[in-house]
DNA sequence: GGCACATAATTGACATGTCAACCAGATGGG
DNA sequence: CCCATCTGGTTGACATGTCAATTATGTGCC
């Protein structure tokens, strides 16, 4: 057993038990996310991000959306995202159209194939959603993660905005 | 509201609740992870890679390891670790040494500037780890997180191993 | 010894992410 | 009208991650 340091006893550091936890819960869902993504990639072709970009174009009105606003949305930078529109481009998943009110401004399309490959992966990854995480754990555990989850996203916004 | 599905309501896909707290619960840990690794990168000039190498070689006898035993034991494959070895390399982090009882291997060595790296990183890092996941929580939720944890991974590697 | 096979590690090609610099079109004040 | 400034979006350089192929060495078996 490894003793906790003086400063660690202040509590300015985790102790041991509080670290052993960070480090279970940060590469627990590390490899869930690993997981869930070569399954994602296996079964459709398509990347975390491409789902996230096609799921969110599906939703939009007339399947379209600006790429700010899809930026926004899937709370991604814009540099990342049009990166990720190039490649997603290139594979005809979405197309770029001008932007009839705004001539700097590109509307991004959802294409059939894109919509056809976003289709197709949705239930296989829903089911796998649910078998790999919703299924683990018991509808109490299920529940206190949505709160520790919320609770968590509050504490970092709040010392973001510090 | 939205009504789940006939589907949803046999329980094949996550309910509309249970995908709310999926989301929530990726995208949160996506958001801390993102939070730390830019504090890491700006208060050491380290990222997530280059902290658990440099914490398994100053945890390691003689501050040295064979390639394949940290690999290993930081759960990385071979080649992403010896592209990310190269990389540490080129900054002087870490040495690679011939091994002497294998003329296949390599045997990584911390450097002083790697050891002095992360001597510097390491309180920072932890006091982050406290003040964004510790502290957020109570210690009810902080426990019932790493029993989430241990449940999820162990569900993880029994539909792997199936 | 020598060959089939396993193992250690690296490499190359490519997808993804971040950061800072950039370009062009909007916009508001003089 | 004109310039300063803001905004939408792209680009280039580079770090990181994955996959498959490659190189070199060990090991067991005849």
């Amino acid at each position: 057993m490894t003793r906790d340091t003086p400063q660690q006893r202040r509590r300015q550091l985790p102790t041991t038990e509080e670290l052993r936890i960070w480090r279970d819960f940060i590469e627990t869902t590390e490899a869930l996310r690993s997981v869930l993504t070569s399954r994602l990639q296996s079964e459709s072709a398509l990347s975390p991000g491409d789902y996230s970009v096609l799921l969110a174009l599906s939703e939009a009105r007339d399947e379209r959306m600006r790429s700010s606003e899809l930026a926004a949305h899937i709370r991604w930078d814009r540099s990342r995202l049009s990166h990720h529109l190039g490649r997603m481009e290139k594979r005809a998943l979405i197309r770029r159209d001008d932007c009839a009110t705004d001539n700097r401004g590109a509307e991004i399309v959802l294409t059939p194939t894109g919509a056809e490959a976003f289709h197709r992966a949705t239930v296989p990854h829903l089911r796998a959603v649910r078998e790999l995480f919703v299924d683990a754990l018991t509808p109490d555990q299920l529940a206190t993660t949505g709160e520790v989850a919320a609770t968590l996203r509050a504490h970092l916004r709040s010392s973001r905005d510090m």
